[in-house]
DNA sequence: TATGAATGAGTTTTCATTCAT
DNA sequence: TATGAATGAAAACTCATTCAT
């Protein structure tokens, strides 16, 4: 399995760094190899072509977020102390990786529709486990049991998103983390309404 | 003035259209020429580049927005009441002009991070006047008077623009008018607790 | 009318230039570029694509084999007569442009399959005048009145083709034109039997 | 000696294979490894490089119809017999191994001008024996003793080659066996004129 | 002998912008 | 003002060949 051998995840690391410092457009397969120390035909013993490798990095690295989800639900007491943990973590995570943040916050999001689409299905893996916590939650009577599971949905990842964006559109001037606990705070008070 | 001229907006409004139906990166001079009925090289004419047609699409169709919002900040009754309008007022011109849905949701945001930070700029008229309403609501008792006014700010837009997004994405499938008032419950119940 | 443009030519003939001096492989868009005298994007003013070039080469080059032979065919006396100024006529005028010898018996045989498929539908034109001859005399009975027609165009085509390619890649070492009679003879007799 | 090993052989046939199942660009030495049931590396043990094995290809495929042709000299009766003998066997042959014959016919002519030059040489065997035949002939009457020997074997050859080249082109979709008395035929009224 | 992972040179095509008319 | 022909820079990807094992 190519994924499994160590110039893959090397590749896609590289990739992050080399589109962080970089930007999107100016990320070249060959500034990526470079970083990654391959030779650029290196790169398509491992890749199809480029947008292979971008699709990877989000898959690779939401695969991360999708795994503390699962492990959340299945350990997290309440529905709400399951929906507190997943922004907290979700939070923890970009905070301690500011060149990961960038790359899915700003540079990814420069994509063509095609990719975007793609990349799309692969974020579904996460908000279907967040609607999981939502529905529960509206099932023991934790959140509002009338609402629109879609909208609440929106709402809170809709929230986070903006929240880091604007974290890293600021240059990550203030301290992220501070943030989490007020943004759980108002999130929880809408879906319980 | 240039854009007092009628090419101006007639090129703009190309412009859009272009975008909507090519996609960004398919939306070449040439294609937004023809569709404004002039030569490739009249756009420069009336443009500086690219980019400053871009952004001239954003600022003028921001500026419906921000016209709107302070007309609802000077006739609204209540915080509440302004930030339920201004919510119809965001989704009512989306969801009215599905060209510029598509654009500013989706098509605009694969421009490069610095036409991304300019366009963000003139975004923030708009988020101040929403700063403007979120704190009379604090001051004056209808939302929380000890919430974080960026993260208030950010939920709500957030909120929105993930809500759009969404709709966007799946192909305006459904009536985004519809979801309003459930958005709009959902975020004052954020606002308040 | 592209094709009537003044560059359309120009680039043409410097394509056969090219092709002839670097051979096929080596006769990159930069180089007939430079040698018309134009800017690479220039030629795709005027072409689709490379293979769209040299297919307009072999085109407009083939083009003038077929209008001689339908005014020989106009004007010749006996159907002998007429393949005799064929065969003089095709020998002639590659034995006055050897960049275009070169390029028509070696360097566009190089080409890939598909883009040799072209060529071939566009020699069918004038292999079916050749047949007009052909059929023409063994009616008159100036030739064999019984014989495959297809294999009696092989014959004088693959034995045009074969004397001129040989002459080529013996590097124009001899007379081409003194040959020419010689063909002519051996290729009557054949069909004559 | 190299040429003995089983390897050797199995490399020649696995490239008349992968060449003519994928046409002459789209062999790649990979391919061809594959075919040969080799690793691409080993290739390089048997051949110096991929123009090496084209070579060899054409070298030991040639080789059966020269010996054929040597045969035939030896045993042949007449020259009018022997050129009959030849026409039919280099017809039989390729029409008896389709692939050989995409290969020999379209695939390999695709190659550069220089690979051409030295399958040409190679070619130079096979057509100083077609000489023997005529120059015998001329001399003893059978072939019109006035006659220009190169254009002679020229037409002979250019008409072979022809006919088999389009019967290819056509996708074999007649019988190329038939048309070898016509061919033959038609030739040897050329030659005795 | 045999392997196959790694290398890195090389070219077509697009499109924003200019400028002579 | 308006035109549109001409410009030329810039990047992904392939594949023959090598060499450590």
């Amino acid at each position: 399995m190519k994924r499994d051998k160590p110039k893959y995840k090397q590749i896609i690391d590289a990739a992050v760094i080399a589109i962080a410092e970089n930007g999107y457009h100016q990320a070249q397969i060959s500034k990526i190899a470079k970083q990654a120390g391959v030779a650029d035909g290196t790169i398509y013993l491992y890749f199809k072509n480029k947008e292979d490798i971008l699709i990877s990095v989000f898959q690779e690295k939401m695969g991360v977020f999708v795994e503390s989800l699962q492990e959340i639900i299945k350990n997290g007491e309440s529905s709400t102390d399951k929906l507190s943990q997943m922004i907290d973590n979700h939070f923890n995570v970009l905070a301690n990786d500011r060149h990961l943040a960038t790359v899915t916050q700003l540079e990814l999001r420069q994509s063509n529709k095609d990719l975007r689409l793609k990349i799309n299905s692969i974020l579904k893996e996460y908000l279907k486990l967040l609607d999981e916590i939502l529905i529960e939650g509206m099932f023991k009577g934790e959140f509002n049991s009338t609402m629109d599971v879609r909208i609440a949905r929106q709402m809170v990842f809709g929230t986070i998103d903006e929240t880091i964006t604007s974290w890293v559109m600021n240059e990550f001037r203030y301290d992220l983390i501070e943030t989490a606990p007020k943004v759980r705070h108002m999130l929880l008070n809408g879906l319980k309404g």
